[in-house]
DNA sequence: ACCATACCTCTCTC
DNA sequence: AGAGAGAGGTATG
């Protein structure tokens, strides 16, 4: 008899060929809406699972074990085929990222750091969360953007519910757009809800070609974006290259600029006043960044973020520890 | 063209 | 324990 009784879920199994550190890429980040999940009636036992949307399809996902060659999907029934696609392309297993290492395998602190993350992928997210997630990250940490991210979708998505797991869409630009900046205030984004509301706004009104972005060179992809208020080069470089099919985009955050100061000792340059900048100006670095990597810069760009911030973990790691 | 400052709020730190 | 700094940044003058 099939299915049997007991079984909770219909658990879909896909193989995959690439490099996968599910966890790592999930929590990289890139993505602020992805959960550690026990999903209800099942035997999950010790097993890591994560609660997210693809396109506003709830999903459980889990990996065996960190680079395993598979993954398991829960869905609901019948959407199993559109999931599995849609995965796929979100953790852009198209990507060769075995010759994007081998790529990296002369640099020894790209080779050294991918020692330590391997199998974290770009993604490929869906602009609109992508745009609102980076907006909110000025002066923030992870965990306060995906809070702000998640009281957005209690307040204003679409109440959906996954074995025993109950969460909401993110809302679509029109109903943040209703929201308004006021009440998105109340939700804690603080300076940041002006920018989010005039977003919402003007994509919902179609003022904004954000779906068009995906289409045009990286260059006036990246001018358009940031012609929103609130959106500067890190972040138009975040969105581009998380969602908008970029692979030069490297966005330039104090942990990257410190990856490439100190580590490949990019200097600030001389002022023509005659006077040493306090750090490189964003466009040097990026600048240097492309030239060095090309299209791969984004993916050396995802390295050095991570990996430069290990780092500071590991030194710092004894101060924190809780007893 | 460069620089300093304010912006909201939360968290960690001393 | 309570104040202060810093947090994956941007716009302004």
């Amino acid at each position: 008899m099939w299915p049997p009784a007991r079984v909770f879920a219909m658990t879909t199994i896909i193989r995959i060929d690439q490099p996968l550190d599910l966890g790592l890429t999930l929590q990289s980040g890139q993505a602020f809406r992805w959960r550690k999940a026990r999903p209800s009636g099942g035997e999950s036992g010790s097993q890591e699972w994560w609660h997210g949307f693809l396109q506003d399809e709830p999903v459980l996902l889990s990996q065996p074990s960190p680079g395993a060659p598979t993954l398991l999907i829960q869905c609901r029934r019948g959407t199993e085929a559109a999931v599995a696609a849609r995965l796929r392309s979100y953790l852009r297993l198209d990507d060769d990222l075995p010759a994007v290492y081998r790529r990296f395998a002369a640099d020894e602190h790209l080779a050294g750091t991918i020692q330590r993350l391997r199998g974290m992928r770009l993604l490929r997210q869906e602009t609109w969360e992508c745009l609102v997630g980076f907006i909110c990250s000025g002066q923030n940490n992870v965990l306060r953007i995906s809070l702000m991210m998640e009281r957005m979708a209690d307040a204003f998505g679409s109440a959906t519910r996954l074995h025993g797991v109950a969460r909401k869409t993110f809302p679509s630009p029109e109903r943040l757009a209703e929201a308004g900046e006021t009440r998105l205030r109340t939700l804690g984004l603080g300076f940041r809800a002006g920018p989010v509301a005039q977003a919402a706004r003007l994509v919902a009104d179609g003022e904004f070609p954000l779906a068009a972005l995906r289409e045009w060179p990286y260059e006036k992809a990246k001018e358009t974006l940031m012609g929103l208020h609130g959106v500067g080069d890190k972040i138009a470089d975040c969105v581009l290259l998380f969602s908008l099919e970029k692979p030069e985009a490297f966005p330039v955050d104090r942990w990257v600029r410190r990856a490439v100061e100190e580590w490949y000792g990019v200097k600030p340059r001389v002022a023509r006043n005659g006077k040493p900048l306090k750090e490189a100006p964003y466009a040097d670095v990026l600048a240097w960044a492309q030239a060095r990597w090309g299209r791969d810069a984004g993916y050396a760009n995802q390295y050095l973020f991570l990996g430069r911030r290990a780092v500071e973990r590991e030194v710092g790691g004894m101060r924190t520890a809780r007893v």
